[in-house]
DNA sequence: CTCTTGACTGAGG
DNA sequence: GCCTCAGCCAAGA
């Protein structure tokens, strides 16, 4: 594994790993916060492969608020259910007051 | 090198 | 609020 590879990936599990318990952050802010907004892409593309770290994928989600990638997860409500344990509200697939558990890194971090 | 795919986003209707 | 279109960028075949 060449470190020069696993830069733009490190970066995001990174960013990922710092999430606080209860909050989301979307995609976007997340490549934002790299220098690489226009990369939001690549950064749900990065969590495909973050299976197997200590990566809180299931508190990354698009823009909207809406789970997108509870599909790479196992079942079809996991995701919904991980992020109602830490007490965000989430219905149908769509967080509840999703600016109010939003975590923004370029802000906080 | 070219083409396809995708856990995205912003703008327009 | 919902749907559609176009732009973006990296990885894999």
């Amino acid at each position: 594994m060449k470190p020069e590879t696993l830069n733009f990936f490190d970066k995001v599990y990174e960013v990922a790993k710092q999430i606080p318990y209860g909050k989301v952050t979307s995609y976007g802010a997340i490549a934002k916060y790299l220098g690489a907004a226009r990369s939001a892409r690549m950064v749900g593309y990065a969590m495909n492969g973050s299976h197997g770290k200590d990566v809180p994928a299931h508190r990354v989600v698009n823009r909207n608020g809406l789970l997108s990638g509870k599909h790479h997860f196992e079942g079809t409500n996991l995701m919904q259910q991980l992020l109602e344990s830490e007490g965000v509200v989430v219905i149908d697939n769509h967080v509840q007051n999703f600016k109010a558990v939003f975590w923004d890194p370029s802000e906080e971090l």
